[in-house]
DNA sequence: AAATTTCTTTATAAAATCTTTACACCAATT
DNA sequence: AATTGGTGTAAAGATTTTATAAAGAAATTT
């Protein structure tokens, strides 16, 4: 049986330290990065089973870092912290982060949370790739294949193909879109949203003109299927 | 669509009061009890999707109450108490709990913490859709589908068919459709209503000159079974 | 700085949907 | 048998929504 793999993102030598031995010595393999961008390539490389993120790092804001590990790793976040403010905490954990500890925390505690973490994610399978017919959708390499053969997206493109593929079978809205790839403002521009879709049609189906997968549904938005 | 209903298992009655407040506000329903027996016993009866969970009843042990719920309830059990020692904590997780907060704790986080507790759960899909013999209509997905087959429905007739499927068994009225479709002042244009009533049926029904589902109740409106 | 790519905007054609008109049908009444 | 009121269906026209190309602006790469 394979060791659980957890990824450690935190710049404190002490705290690495500490927990590599706690981790370890509960049967854990360890994983660290003292750095967002070290710790999302390690993440993308490894596809570790938990990650416990501290949010104080050098290089960028850790919201910001788990805001990026979502948008792909669907497994645990344990977020590790001496922020205690609520407006941090009720952030994060609506950003993704499955728990929040303030530093100095408890390591009996810890570990506890960790297996409440790992228990509940057991039960339902954790993909970090979508697969509809001739199409396929990897998350973690952020590449999209049509019949094995890597497609030349755009990042709006991509976002877009993600955000659709992740809802299939439910129509979203064109609001509902444009808020999530253009951001609140541009909930109007109903236009781009149809170029983007043409454009896409275009890579992602075998006949464009008669799309198979992304169909509008006239009125109200688009479905993915 | 039904609201999220969380269970309230704490004998103070201000703790009570306050969350009560703070839940209802937040648009769960609320369910309360004050001991360890009352708890179980509504929780068996209401099943709630949710459980709050003081440690410290005047009946019972909290531990107690929490092992005894977890032998059938599934759903996520958050502790709150004022017990802070590491001990009572990873206890508690370990015997099922879903979360443990220290009392006084902050409103935010603990609806925070609600909410993720739920987005882990797929408490969803069973309420957000409606089914009548070959016909399925999902408010989520915004699909209708006749025997498995999703419908190609406008976005007028998908409201028409809404409508009358949330309000099956009543007879709706033309002037109450018409408000509630094409909004007040298109009251008098029953004829729209007969042209959707029919595309609608061609679409759902097996026979269209033989509805089965939207049946037509002459003079007054139609009535959907 | 030039070249390339990507994004935004405009224009227009095509498709889908909605509205309106016309007429047939049915049942109850005259 | 003709009239009447309510209903169903088809189809034409009007309107809205969508698809596509293409040009200009902005960002990125070389």
């Amino acid at each position: 049986m394979n060791r659980i793999e957890i990824l450690i993102i935190d710049d404190e030598p002490q705290i690495q330290k500490l927990l590599q031995i706690n981790l370890e010595s509960n049967g854990y393999k360890v994983l660290q990065a003292s750095t967002g961008k070290e710790g999302i390539l390690l993440a993308a490389n490894h596809a570790p089973d938990l990650i416990l993120l501290d949010l104080g790092l050098p290089d960028q804001s850790g919201q910001h870092v788990l805001k990026e590990l979502r948008t792909w790793f669907l497994k645990p976040i344990l977020i590790l912290s001496v922020l205690d403010q609520e407006n941090d905490i009720v952030t994060a954990l609506d950003s993704g982060a499955t728990d929040y500890l303030t530093k100095p925390f408890r390591t009996g505690e810890l570990l506890a949370r960790i297996r409440v973490a790992i228990r509940n994610t057991d039960v339902k399978t954790v993909e970090n790739q979508l697969v509809f017919d001739d199409l396929e959708i990897d998350f973690v390499a952020r590449t999209v294949k049509r019949s094995d053969e890597i497609l030349k997206l755009t990042a709006t493109e991509y976002n877009l193909c993600c955000l659709l593929a992740k809802n299939h079978g439910k129509v979203l809205t064109h609001n509902y879109i444009l808020k999530e790839i253009w951001g609140v403002g541009h909930q109007t521009e109903n236009q781009y949203l149809r170029v983007f879709v043409g454009t896409l049609r275009k890579k992602i189906e075998a006949f464009p003109n008669q799309p198979k997968h992304i169909v509008t549904e006239s009125g109200v938005g688009y479905r993915f299927q």
